[in-house]
Formats: structure tokens, sequence, C-alpha cells
RNA sequence: GCCCUGGUGGUGGAACUGGUAGACACGCAGGACUUAAAAUCCUGUUCGCCGAAAAAGCGAGUGCGGGUUCGAUUCCCGCCUGGGGCACCA
């Protein structure tokens, strides 16, 4: 009997369909574990060999589990929402609700065809109303609820408006405007309008304005991979900054939560270096300079009142090098530029802030050229009265701190090049720590240039600096975060709206009664009016009424990581109509065990998704405020091109090692009809339609090799490598012990077909243990020997410790390191055997059931008890011993494991390779690791 | 530019906490079985030197250059280089 893998996986597939074999229950017993897998968003493409080994992964954990008595739980949904489908329906006419159906279903084909264990009746996607209905929901909470930074926690808005009612704002400073101060007396006199807009600026899902990247030729906002170098990807059209009104979520808030969480969760420590680094907490300094107009002496600054009176906010985390500001850096966005530019700087000025508007955030940070533009104003030192020229640059930014930054050169490389650059004079206030050619970030050098500061070393310096800038009123100690609100709208048509209606310039949320709050259909996909998404054009579903009065809805709509920011609480209740996850039943599932995905996400929806747990738990609905337990990133697989080089002109292709010296146009050609590097010439003649069939070939030995390169695995490279003809030449189990079995799953690397036949035969000579060709079942109810029963075991312990720590490769290799060596001992003992197939259940389920059955065991493979190892099969009494002379390993030697290290010296030093080393010399000193190594110094 | 991460034979990788570098595979070479092929099995395979070959031996070797240590793929410093992210791709 053959290892026939087509009909035994089938078989298995539909076997487990019909039993409900992953149908998890709420209600057991049993510990539970919860394996989740990030949410795919369903493109057109389809998946790739990439796709699948984070699920393969997290699909062994889950089986696995399942051996050792778990209640696992292990879903999978679908990110459904986003700009791909929309674009396609742009283009084509398509619904993005009929393209993204179509999707899903082929995604689903493909990860069936895989084996995976997947409870699929519990199924999101986040395009159907029963699952936006609660992403609307939850928008709502959020948006009737405050952050109280007294109780660190998230609190309704009511307890915020009692609280105005009876002593005013005292208690609860504004976050969206920190120096609003206003009494009971003043609240209650407030206007309706004039309370919202309070509210408003204290909401944790809030309305405000942020700059967009717009596009007039096409009327519309542009994500930032639709703009490349400062034109649209389509049409090349200029892209300008624009501010638009824009929904927020307040993260800021919960920033020091984001970051002292970390400390709960098992993430990477790159990971948490990375939420780390992103959320930016700095301590420093905000202090305010005085500004003076040019061209006015000092002492003429008083025939200035209007111009003296204005002040320049800025923020510095080195407060200690006051005394070194040469001059100060504003963003081009800063308020203040108009009001402070000289008559001969306009020009200049507004010049440079056209060109500022045309460059993203990125391209200004990573812009190597110095530019900038001078002011024509100065700032006021307030310790030494110097007069510090301003000057604008794209460097800094309008987003982080005030947006303006004090400049010490000697101390900053950036600075110090825009000093040496526009011939600002530097001061040294750090003396022989800064030598004139690179500035010196230390905080270890003592000060000197610097008044009061003389003498004080920088780190101390900083604490005196602001408690006399405390002092003199013109400063404060200040906290601060890189990280910025995060803008929660787009102008889109395929998301989830916004349960929101407009009156009188007031956002009314809806009712939780109205909800969902469908997407309507549209007839085109174009932008709206003025910036705005397609549904402003929908003017029948746009205007409503609101307590009986005339409203407009809100036409923009939610982003992609809405939905992905709770998908992981809907499926433990997924059904659920009264609510979007019971409290029970998350209480009873809790936290993700393990949440498997690429490092892609690092900051954007593991962030947001940490933040919206945390609302959820402030607000009492679940009993946890980290989603996931732990996080296990996979690498990215990178697609391995290969080329095929056309003579220029011509139809001939020449052979890789031969083109030198030809001019060639280098084509990409499908990795699927090339074998390694050799191309399967006629394959290619029939490749694209037959565009290449009259083509000719200059070959070397009678091959055609192709070129080969690693890039990203994108259809468009023709290197992407369907797992589907993978499965239907070799089978699921052989594809996905070949996923793993290509590395550590947590790195990235090129796909390469080539080695699977490896694997593949790995699982046929498995087969051979049970079946031989000729005569049949093979299996026997013998005795195993004890040289068997070390196999089996030392095969258990491996297993059992590299599935726990994921190292999945070696897992792999171990398998076939004991089906070698069970080979070798001839062994068919069923009692060994049937170990084997357990412990091989959750990497390739399909074989490991069939032969299970075969054996004849009652039950499925899938349920039965992981095997217990046993120490005492594996002991050993001696081992071979490396020798090291000087750390040079040069000989062998067996020696008992209970020796004493005198015992041991004696062996050594009598062994005649090791006294032909060490030449006669004496020896210094004897190195003994017990059961590692010998090393003899001489 | 900033943050994170990787670099080991012809190839994917192994070496888990500083202790025999190259497990396990792919590929390649040679052989067995076969009329032949497929399948399967066996042997060899880091590089260089020595040698007819085999055996044995010697030297070098984990991106590059330094350092710590009896001993470094592993720790430290500097550099080169591939990949991911940088707030509207998901």
């Amino acid at each position: 009997m053959e290892y026939n893998f087509r009909d035994i996986e089938k078989k298995w597939q539909k076997e487990w369909t019909d039993t409900k074999a992953y149908q998890v229950s709420n209600n057991s017993t049993k510990p539970k574990y919860y394996v989740l897998d990030m949410f795919p968003y369903p493109s057109g493409a389809g998946l790739h060999v990439g796709h699948p080994l984070g699920y393969i992964a997290s699909d062994i954990v889950s089986r696995f589990k399942r051996l050792k008595g778990f209640n696992v739980l292990h879903p999978m949904g679908y990110d459904a929402f986003g700009l791909p489908a929309e674009q396609y329906a742009l283009e084509h006419g398509v619904h993005p609700a009929k393209s993204t159906a179509q999707n899903i279903d082929n995604f689903r084909k493909q990860l069936d065809n895989i084996g995976f264990s997947y409870d699929w009746d519990r199924e999101v996607r986040t395009c159907d109303a029963d699952y936006y209905q609660w992403t609307q929901w939850i928008f709502l909470q959020l948006f009737n609820s405050f952050y109280d930074r007294n109780q660190q926690k998230a609190v309704s808005i009511q307890e915020l408006i009692k609280s105005f009612e009876q002593e005013g704002n005292i208690k609860h400073v504004c976050p969206g405007n920190p120096t609003l101060q206003f009494t009971a007396a003043a609240w209650k006199a407030f206007s309706e309008k004039e309370q919202q807009d309070i509210l408003m600026d204290y909401r944790l899902a809030f309305c405000g304005y942020g700059e967009v990247n717009w596009c007039e030729a096409l009327g519309t906002v542009l994500a930032n991979d639709e703009v490349v170098n400062g034109v649209s990807e389509r049409g090349g059209h200029p892209v300008v900054k624009k501010k638009l009104r824009q929904w927020y979520l307040r993260i800021t808030e919960y920033a020091d939560r984001l970051l002292s969480g970390l400390d709960t969760i098992e993430f990477s420590e790159a990971m948490k270096e990375m939420q780390t680094n992103w959320i930016g907490k700095s301590s420093g300094a905000e202090i305010s300079f005085k500004l003076q107009a040019a061209g006015y002496k000092q002492e003429q600054s008083s025939l200035q009142p209007e111009a003296s009176s204005l002040e320049l906010l800025v923020y510095t985390t080195r407060p200690d090098t006051i005394f070194g500001v040469d001059f100060m850096v504003v963003a081009p966005e800063h308020e203040l530029i108009e009001k402070i530019t000289t008559a001969e700087q306009k020009e200049a000025v507004d010049a440079y802030i056209t060109y500022v508007k045309s460059r993203s955030d990125r391209e200004r940070q990573a812009e190597k050229k110095i530019t900038g533009c001078f002011t024509g104003a100065y700032a006021i030192n307030p310790f030494d009265g110097r007069e510090i020229p301003v000057w604008i640059s794209e460097y800094v930014l309008a987003g982080y701190g005030t947006g303006a930054i004090m400049a010490v050169p000697c101390g900053d490389e950036r600075d110090f090049k825009f000093a040496k650059h526009f011939n600002i004079p530097i001061t040294n206030i750090i003396g022989d720590a800064f030598d004139g050619t690179d500035a010196n970030a230390t905080k270890d050098a003592v000060l000197s240039n610097s008044g009061f500061l003389n003498g004080t070393k920088m780190r101390d310096a900083i604490e005196v600096v602001i408690t006399k800038l405390e002092e003199m009123g013109i400063g404060k100690r200040k906290v601060n975060y890189k990280m910025r609100d995060a803008a929660f709208s787009r102008q889109r048509y395929w998301g989830e709206p916004f349960p929101i209606v407009w009156q009188d310039g007031i956002a009314y949320p809806l009712d939780e009664k109205e909800l969902p709050l469908l997407l309507p259909d549209v007839e085109s996909y174009g932008p709206g009016p003025d910036g705005e998404g397609p549904l402003a054009n929908l003017n029948d579903w746009k205007n409503t009424t609101y307590k009986g009065k005339p409203a407009v809805r809100e036409t923009n709509t939610m982003p992609g990581y809405a939905g992905s920011s709770w998908y992981f609480l809907r499926y433990m209740d997924p059904n659920n109509e009264q609510t979007f996850c019971e409290k029970k039943v998350s209480d009873y599932w809790n936290q993700v065990d393990l949440y498997i995905g690429g490092t892609e996400h690092a900051v954007g929806h593991l962030l947001y998704s940490r933040m919206w747990t945390k609302a959820l738990y402030d607000l009492g609905y679940i009993g946890f405020d980290e989603p996931f337990r732990k996080l296990l990133n996979q690498g990215m697989i990178q697609g391995s091109s290969r080329f095929v080089y056309r003579k220029k002109g011509t139809q001939t292709f020449i052979s890789s090692s031969l083109k030198q010296g030809v001019e060639v146009d280098e084509l990409h050609v499908d990795v699927n009809i090339v074998d390694g590097v050799e191309l399967d010439i006629e394959a290619f003649k029939k490749w694209r339609n037959g565009e290449y069939a009259n083509a000719e070939f200059i070959l070397e030995e009678g091959k055609y090799i192709c070129g080969v390169e690693v890039e990203k695995m994108s259809k468009s490279k023709f290197n992407t490598v369907n797992p589907d003809t993978l499965v239907e030449k070799f089978g699921a189990d052989t594809f996905r012990m070949y996923e793993m079995f290509l590395g550590p799953v947590d790195q990235s690397k090129p796909w390469d077909t080539k080695g699977i036949e490896g694997v593949h035969r790995f699982l046929k000579k498995l087969w051979r243990l049970f079946f031989d060709e000729n005569k049949g079942k093979i299996w026997t109810d013998e005795q195993p020997t004890a040289g068997e029963l070390k196999v089996l075991h030392r095969t258990i312990k491996k297993i059992d410790d590299d599935t726990e720590r994921y190292s999945f490769n070696t897992a792999v290799s171990s398998f076939m390191i004991c089906v070698n060596e069970l080979s070798d001992l001839n062994c068919h003992k069923k009692q060994i055997l049937q170990d084997v197939l357990i412990l091989l259940t959750p990497y390739a389920p399909h074989i490991a059931a069939e032969l299970w059955k075969q054996l004849g065991n009652e039950g499925s493979v899938l349920d039965a008890s992981f095997p217990v190892f046993n120490a005492s099969y594996v002991t050993e009494t001696s081992k071979e011993y490396p020798i090291s002379i000087n750390g040079k390993t040069r000989t062998n030697i067996s020696i008992a494991l209970d020796a004493t290290e005198e015992q041991v010296k004696e062996i050594v030093l009598a062994n005649e390779l090791v006294q032909k080393w060490m030449e006669g010399k004496p020896l210094k000193k004897l190195i003994f690791v017990k059961g590692k190594m010998i090393n003899v110094v001489i």
C-alpha cells in the first residue's frame, strides 16, 4: 500500500468537517488556550506561500495544546474593509462587497486545502453589518467617555458633566485645550454649542482638524502609499497638505498605561522597544522665549511693545544647554511665522513654506540636504539677554512638542550641521568635550560659558535650570510624548459609517438602538465635494433629522484598524445579538494566549487594539486590559525572482553567464516555470499566451540558466508561489512541514520550492515503517527494545521542547532523525510508532490520523494524549568528551559521567595524543565542564 | 534621516545559558537494484595544503576590523550590508 496523500487528506478533511471536529465550546472544565492569527486582508491576489507560514505555526500550537488537554480557541476571519477593494471598484465598477466576498471565498478554499483546525462557525468579517454594528457601538462608548487623569481610566462623559456643574473644570485639565479654565457658573452659562465644543476636547473619540494628502486634480485625499515623490501615484498630479475635519482617538491619554502595560505581556524585546520608541516618552522643559523683531537693539525693544509681547514656546529635553542656544528652529507650519517674519525675509519665507508643503513628513526627516530660512526675528535668551535668530526648517515637525526647538549646535548633530551650513556662530559650553568638528551629546561634561551654571555637571544642571525657569515663571517641567492622537476617519466609502449626525455644528451620537447604521450603496465611488468622501454624494442618505429638525450624517468612514482593534473579542461570542461579547464569555477565554503575526503591525494595529482593550476594561465591559498575553512574530517570506535576458531589440534570450558584454533587457520570468535556475524552455514559449513562442535561445551546456534576485513576493514580479499547486503535488502534510522546515518561524527568508521533496520523502519513509510495498502491513505487537525506547523518548522530549518554544524547524528535523533511526533499527513496533503518530499530529494531521486509524485505534488522534517523556530510557553513563589543547579540539575520550575532576585529569593527561600535543610543556590549568568538554591549557 | 532586525558550506538552516561549527534537508558526485526509467537504498560532500587514491595529518573558517576569555557563531566596541516600520496599504 502506497502513501496516497491526496485520498487520505481529502478523506480526513471531510471527516473532520462532518464531525465538527474543530468546534469549540465556551463551556468546558478543561483549561482554556486561545491561539490567534492576525486577521488577513482578503486581497484579490489570493494566498501565496508567505501567508500560511504563521497560520501553520498557530495550527501546530493549537493542535499541540489540544493533545495536552486544553480547550483551544482557534478562530479565523477577515479584515474585510479597506482601500484595495475600493480602488478595484473605482476601476472596474464592481461593488466592494461583491469583490470582497469573492476574495474571501477564494481565501477560504485555499486555507481549507492546508488542513487548518479553525472553528469556522466563529468566522467574523469586519464588513458584515452584524459585526460593524459593534464596532460602531464601541466607537459610541469612546465618544461618550473621557480619560479621568485622577483615576487614570476612561470614565463616562456624564460624570464629567456632573463635575463641571458642581465645580467647573478645576479637577479635570482639558486634554484638547490645556489652558482652558471655567467655573461651575460659567459652565451653566455656556450655550449648548459652547458646552459641546468643550466636551469634544475631552472625549476619547473626538473631532478636530488635521492635515491630509490633498490632490486637487483628483479632488480627493490620498493614502501615503498612493503618493510617490510628492505626486499622486495615479496620474502624477501634485499633492499638497490640506487641513480637513477629522475624527481622532485620544490614544495619547493612554500613553503611560500603554508603556507600563508592556511589562505585563510577553512581546519580544524588539517589539517592546519599537512601541516604546513610538510612544516616545521624554521629560524636559517647556521654555518660553521673548521675541524681538529684527533690527532693534535690546534697549529699543521697549518701543515695540507688540513685538516683544510675543513669545516662542519651545520644548527641550536638555534645558541644561540653555546657554549654548545659538538659534531657534520652528516648524514651517508654526503659527508665529506670519507674525514675526520681517518684510525683508517675507519673500524667502513664503517660498520656503511652499516648498515644504509639497513634502511628506518622511521626506522631511530623511532629507540629507540641509534646508531652512531665516525669519528675520530674534528671541531673547532669558538668562544672558543674547539675541537668538529664529529660523524655519523642515526637520522640525509641527506635531511634536511645541513645533519649535532651541538649537544647541555644540551638543546636537543636526543643529551642528545646520549651524555650519548657514554660518551661524557656535557657542561652546562644554569645553574640551567639544572639538569643533562634531557635536557631542554628552550629559557628563562640565558646563562653561554658562553663566550661573559654570562648573556644574550637565546631568545635574537639568534640574537646576528647570527649577530656575519655574521660579521665573517662564518655563515648566514637562513630560512629552512623540505619539500623536490617532486619526480615525477616512474620506472613503468602504469602511464603517460613523453613528453620528451633525446639527448646528454639534455632533450628536445615534442611539444604540439605531445601530447598525448601514453603509448605503453608492452609484460611484468617486470623491464627494470639498474633500469629503463618496458618502457625501448621497443626499437622501446624508440628509436626516435629529430631534425633529434637519441634520446631516457624518460622511467620513472609519479606518481599517477600527474593525481589527477588537475582533479577538468577537471570536469568543461571535453570534451574540445582544452585546459585542458577553462578559461571562470573555471572562472564560480571557486574553489571547498566543498571537501570531508579522512585525509590520508593530506600532499600528498592536497599539490600537491595546488601547481599545484598556478602554473597554475601564468601562467595565471586559475583565482584562491587555489583549495579547504573548506575541510571536512571523518572518516575511520573500520571493526569489528569476530573470531572463533578452538581447536588445530581438527575440533572442541569452543564458545568464553568457550575457556579459551584450546589451540585454532583464525580464522577470515566472518562477513556476523555472526548475532551480534552469528555465523550462517549452513552458516559457507557452507563457503569457505565447508571447515568446518564437523566442530563440543561446544556451550554456544545453541549458538556459536564469538570473536570481531576492525581492518582495508579488504578482508583478512573477515570483509568487501558490500553495494550491504545492498541496496538489505533494499534499498538505508535506506543505505544512516544509513551510516549518524552511527555518525559524520568526525570521524572514526567501522561498525556494526546491527542498520540499526532502520533506515529502520523510513522510514516505514514515509510511514505510507501517506498510511494505509487497507485504502490506508490517507493524507488530512486539515489545520495544531499549534502543527503540531511547529513540522514542529522545524524540518526545525534543518535540515537546521545540514546539513549546516555537522552534518548529528543529522539530521537523527531529522527526526526520527519529524516522531515520527507527528505519535503521528496523523498528515496526506498534507501541513505538503509535506514540510517534501522536507527536506528529500537530505537524502532519492527515497522515497521522490515517495511520492511527490503520493501527486499529478507536477515537480520533486529535484527542489522543501527548506521550509522557520518561528520562530513564535516555540516560547515558558515559560521554565522548572533546579534548581541547589550548582551545583547539584535538581528540575525543569517552569518560564516565560520574567521574571526578581528579579522575578526569588523570585519564586525559595519560592520553597519548594529549601528551603529543603538550610537547612536554607543563600543564597550566585544566578546564573541565562536566558533560560538556575538557580543555587542557599549557 | 530615525527605530527595529538579520548576515554561518553551492543552497535552506543547526549549534537552546560562552564549551566538538556545519545537525537535518536540498543540490551535486559515485555506486546498488532495474532491460531501462521512476521509486528506493548505500557512500562522499566547508575551504585550502599534503597525497595516484584511500586513510591519516596540518592550516584557515560563522559579513569586515578590533577587544574580553582557558575557550566566542554566542559577550563588548567600530564598520559594511539585506529586510521591516515611520502614523491614510493592511
